[in-house]
DNA sequence: ATCTTTGCAAACTTTTTGCACCAAT
DNA sequence: ATTGGTGCAAAAAGTTTGCAAAGAT
């Protein structure tokens, strides 16, 4: 649960060149997102976060994530119905997700490549992959 | 506004073969949907209904999509943040959105074709497309 | 000292649920 | 006459907002 500190102070150093400011919520989030190195929800993130801080409030978390995502350090996607997740915009995958089991598969955004090209050459849409999930049935779930 | 009745009545006649019951309710759903042919909220079904009955409460209009769709006859996508929207079954396309102005497309889903194939290759996983939108920018915005 | 950010409470949006009544078969 | 569907009101789930007070620079 710990999170590597350097990667955390990176993250931190950034906002302040950025001009904001660095509080013990922002910092808190930042190293529940860095520690876990995965997708939290923005419930998951509280609850992180209240370990330590048990004063912050539901409601910084989203502006804070607000802000990180306008400064380009974390995105969010959607999973299916339910919370949206978020996660260190640098870990940029696609979800797969099973609807049956909802069990989550990251894979590679290389895979989606050659749809982007197409998308790209026959509408001009520049595709921004990872906000959403692809949604399906895993292998186990397809096969019963 | 209105929908050709043929359509109307054949999936009434779906409905009444699977024992289900054929209700005012039902029957405005269904319509509302045929006659826009398109993707609509459920507040926008809502309010098409209400314009001929207006004691259809929209807890009835989320039980009957709910049913419908049980029934293979609807489905329905995230186009984004907000509300679902939902569409006859038979409409099967991609939807295609752009984070910037909102415009939707639709795209055939034979585009999606080969990423299913990789994905069950890869993975054993078989995509359900359309579910969810593509994101991304269209022509317009991204050449701003 | 200044000006952002926070905590709180309350609103908001979309969807779901419990229950008594109504209506389709 | 049955049973399933409906209307209503209320809650749930996720997220956003207004405001006064606290805190970072």
């Amino acid at each position: 649960m710990n999170a590597p500190v350097e990667r955390v102070d990176a993250l931190c150093q950034l906002l302040r060149e950025r001009g904001e400011r660095l509080t013990r919520a922002r910092r808190a989030v930042i190293d529940a997102l860095v520690a876990s190195g995965d997708h939290l929800t923005a419930e998951q993130i509280s609850t992180c976060v209240q370990e330590a801080h048990p004063e912050v409030h539901r409601a910084t978390i989203y502006r804070t994530l607000d802000t990180l995502t306008e400064l380009g350090v974390t995105e969010h996607s959607h999973l299916g119905h339910g919370p949206a997740v978020y996660h260190l915009a640098d870990e940029l995958h696609q979800h797969m997700v099973c609807e049956a089991c909802g069990d989550v598969t990251e894979v590679p955004t290389s895979l989606l490549r050659n749809l982007g090209k197409r998308l790209r050459n026959d509408y001009g849409f520049v595709m921004r992959p990872t906000h959403f999930a692809i949604v399906g049935q895993c292998r186990e779930c397809a096969t019963d």
